[in-house]
DNA sequence: GGTCACACCTATTTTAAGCCCTTCAAT
DNA sequence: TTGAAGGGCTTAAAATAGGTGTGAC
């Protein structure tokens, strides 16, 4: 890369265009710094790339803004009120759709895509503003597919160079909790259930951070995670009376939904708590299970931190310390290679024991499906001669080529009178 | 009771009170405007068009403060999937299974033909059957292609109507013994569910 | 080259024969070679084609115009799957080797041959690769995406891998919690190989706990 | 209103792990 | 009433290409 200078950071000089973003960018490859900005604010007038940068910062749209823009900036001042978003946030997504709509790729897009651009961009705000907002919340308050929603916000995030940060738990704990109704008496919600709101976001940012520390979270959806801590950390602060409410009738009466991974998480929970109560030696005479642990929560979440490195520890220390042992660890339980594929067929057990495992993700502990680790190395050079005979079996002899022939015209004949008038 | 999930294509919830289905009908095709949000003095969504409303839970009071703490998120109505579309598609019993590797033999693998030899299955289905069936029994597929059979529509129609008249027959029957412990009865009576 | 450690030693008569690239300093070898899942190439026939033709001679062949413009074929040996369309040019995907891919096009091209066409076997060319191994340690994606936010992106909303977009070479892997990795995007399996030995020390960086 | 230049649907392959749906079997 | 199991979708890449949505000229 002569003549294009180092980066700035590192002083590396293997700067590379990186048309991921939307004008091809220098970036460094060491580093990964972007040396040159891209779009928004600079006057950038690289050869080719000379858009209509001239990003309107002017305050009203007095120019002739399209109908199709016109009608997304409406629609992402709308969503902000009613997400009841602080005022600031308005203006930074409205630059953000107006940046969108500069580039050629969104602006003929089809208008499905432009209408969840708009959540997009109020999400993007949102996120870098530490401002707890699913994605789920914007789909549904725009009545939108999740799918198209994830492409667009994919797209638009590299496009145009976003930093996005991720959503944060904490903030969304503190406020999809306290949407749960559980914190005063009514009809619904007898004396027994009722909880001091405190005390349950406590407890529930303490379970979320367990979830998160034990490999629960990464991956998977958050909300159904913060749910299932909601529902555990409401059983145990008033276990007797709540032992034998279950998930999904805490959320019915919570009027709250109940996401559908909700249960797993929970289940997940409640075995990581099973095995914290393992290392502390006055529950484990108790033989606790997955129903009455949930009354000892307080006492393991006041040692949690303990607790949860002991198991770390403890796992690593069974399966040997270290990096080797770990993979030894690895291919003895049947990762895939040959020959210890034979052995692990003697394993037609669902869930391997691995009782001592070391605290992992729930999709590491799964069973391995062996499918085919084990490549057959063929000794193709791809310069075989191919017999007519290999060819032939896939041709039709002629009567065969009639016999298509008579249900393929019996076909386009059900096919074009559909409603014989 | 409980939210009401409806549509095969998209379903929504609806926390309680209106519930509005001609939503899903502006919708649902239309690349043309999906409806406009508007807010209402109390908060509620507003439609353009049709105000059809729909609740949206939050906080009142020191809502709109700034900094860490009230913010808005909805525990209703706020589930992931909301808008996606089913893509559900009936196991393939035994007997139907034998006859898809039938229709393999008779047609080779053009699915299309196929799926009309299937009327209740789609293109989609039948060769989401075919990779399947590759993976886990890719003798079949190969002992299929091979052994040709004479197309013949009409006999694969009548066929198929019989097997699956049968195994409805036994589904039946199965719900009504469903009390009685039913088991013995020898043969190929794996679970056979077709409608 | 050296002969790249394989993940499973056991293999190793086997794994030699594969051709392999002269991997990275031996030093910081990981250990582990990224395993060929599936391999896109193209080839032009050089003629054009009647596709109706093609698609009531071949029992292996579906051809729908309403719904897609070209022929879909299959295979048994190599075990792939062509598109071919009416301009002559096809698509080949499904092998898990380059020579797989190669002859399993070949093939495809004799059956268009016998069925009368002049077709010809031009520009043969590797169009994408995709590879996947296992590090054996979970990862921690939101540590992950935090130090590297230029080349990744993390939405567990949405998917519950990480994307990284490695620029040299421009790979784009899908990290995993559970230490599996896909790496696709490749035109030669030496950026693979490549890609992979870049990321694995960067993973190893992420281990929590 | 026509051209232009995109988008983007249909389709193919393959791996990863999670989500979400239906069905059916125990409790 | 609960779960488990099975199946198909999501994400990435890449070529192929007609038909049509989209908006700016």
């Amino acid at each position: 890369m002569p003549g294009r200078g180092r980066c700035p950071d590192c002083g590396s000089a293997e700067l590379v265009e990186d048309s991921h973003y939307s004008q091809n960018q220098l970036v460094c490859s060491d580093c990964g710094c972007v040396v040159t900005e891209g779009i928004l604010t600079t006057t950038f007038s690289d050869e080719g790339n000379l858009r209509e940068v001239t990003y309107s910062r002017s305050t009203g749209e007095n120019e002739q803004v399209s109908r199709s823009q016109q009608r997304g900036l409406r629609r992402v001042r709308d969503l902000c009120r009613v997400l009841q978003l602080p005022p600031t946030f308005e203006d930074t997504a409205v630059a953000y759709y107006q940046q969108a709509h500069q580039l050629a790729g969104i602006r003929t897009a089809r208008l499905q895509k432009k209408e969840v651009l708009a959540g997009c961009c109020v999400l993007i705000t949102c996120r870098q503003r530490n401002w707890p907002l699913t994605m789920g919340t914007i789909c549904t308050l725009l009545y939108a597919d999740l799918d198209v929603f994830s492409g667009t916000y994919m797209q638009i995030v590299k496009l145009l160079g976003l930093d996005v940060p991720s959503l944060c738990l904490v903030d969304l704990v503190k406020t999809y909790c306290s949407s749960f109704k559980l914190f005063e008496a009514s009809p619904s919600v007898p004396a027994k259930y009722v909880e001091d709101k405190e005390k349950m976001l406590s407890r529930t940012l303490q379970l979320v951070e367990l979830a998160d520390e034990t490999w629960l979270v990464t991956g998977r959806h958050p909300l159904p995670v913060i749910t299932a801590a909601t529902f555990l950390a409401w059983q145990s602060l008033r276990p007797s009376d709540r032992l034998t409410c279950s998930l999904a009738r805490f959320c019915k009466l919570a009027n709250v939904d109940l996401p559908y991974p909700a249960s797993s998480r929970l289940q997940e929970l409640l075995a990581v708590l099973l095995r914290m109560a393992e290392q502390l030696a006055w529950l484990q005479v108790l033989k606790l299970d997955k129903r009455s642990v949930v009354k000892h929560i307080g006492d393991l979440l006041q040692h949690r931190h303990m607790l949860v490195r002991k198991a770390f520890r403890d796992g690593t220390a069974e399966m040997g310390a270290g990096e080797k042992e770990l993979q030894g660890q690895g291919q003895g339980q049947g990762l895939g290679d040959e020959d210890v594929g034979s052995s692990s067929l003697e394993l037609p057990a669902g869930k391997r024991p691995s009782s001592p495992a070391l605290l992992l993700p729930p999709c590491m502990l799964k069973p391995p499906k062996r499918v085919c680790p084990a490549p057959p190395v063929s000794m193709v050079t791809g310069d075989e001669d191919i017999s007519d005979s290999e060819i032939e079996q896939y041709l039709r002899t002629p009567q065969e080529v009639r016999d298509f022939q008579k249900a393929q015209a019996a076909r386009q004949a059900a096919q074009g009178t559909p409603n014989p008038p | 009771s409980t939210p009401v999930r409806t549509r095969e294509q998209e379903s929504k919830t609806t926390p309680d009170g209106e519930d509005n289905e001609e939503i899903e009908e502006e919708l649902d095709d239309g690349p043309l405007l999906v409806p406009r949000v508007k807010v209402a003095e109390d908060g509620s969504i507003i439609l353009d068009e049709e105000s059809l409303t729909v609740e949206v839970l939050r906080t009142k009071g020191p809502c709109v403060v700034e900094e860490n703490d009230p913010i808005f998120e909805r525990g209703s109505t706020t589930t992931y999937s909301s808008f996606r579309k089913s893509y559900y598609s009936k196991p393939w019993s035994n007997k139907e299974t034998d006859m898809f590797f039938l229709a393999i033999s008779m047609v080779g693998t053009d699915f299309s033909m196929i799926g009309q030899l299937f009327p209740h299955r789609a293109r989609i289905e039948i060769k989401n059957k075919f990779k399947r069936e590759e993976k886990t029994n890719g003798w079949r597929i190969d002992k299929a292609f091979q052994e040709k059979r004479p197309f013949d529509f009409d006999f694969f129609a009548h066929l198929l109507q019989k097997v699956l008249a049968e195994e409805e027959k036994r589904k039946q029957k199965s719900v009504k013994n469903q009390s009685s412990k039913e088991k013995k009865s020898s043969k190929s009576r794996k679970n056979a569910k077709v409608k | 080259s050296a002969q790249p450690s394989p993940e499973k030693p056991h293999s190793m008569p086997l794994a030699s024969i594969t051709p392999m690239t002269p991997m990275a300093p031996i030093s910081e070898c990981s250990g582990i070679v990224p395993q060929l899942q599936n391999i896109v190439s193209t080839v032009n026939l050089a003629c054009k084609l009647d596709l109706k033709k093609i698609a009531l001679h071949a029992k292996n062949a579906e051809y729908n115009p309403k719904r897609f413009a070209a022929v879909i074929m299959r295979i048994r040996e190599p075990r792939t799957t062509a598109l071919i369309f009416s301009s002559g040019k096809m698509v080949c995907t499904g092998a898990k080797s380059e020579e797989q891919s190669r002859l399993a096009a070949r093939k495809y091209a004799r059956v268009v041959q016998k069925l009368g066409f002049p077709a010809r076997f031009l520009d043969f060319t590797i169009q994408n690769m995709v590879a996947s191994c296992d590090v054996r340690f979970p990862i921690s994606l939101e540590g992950l995406v935090l130090t590297h936010q230029q080349f990744s992106s993390y939405e567990p909303e949405l998917f519950p891998g990480l994307i990284y977009r490695m620029v040299k070479p421009r790979i784009v892997l899908l990290i995993f919690v559970s230490g599996k990795v896909v790496l696709t995007g490749a035109k030669k399996r030496s950026d693979i190989y490549e890609a992979f030995e870049n990321i694995y020390p960067i993973l190893k960086g992420f281990k929590k706990a």
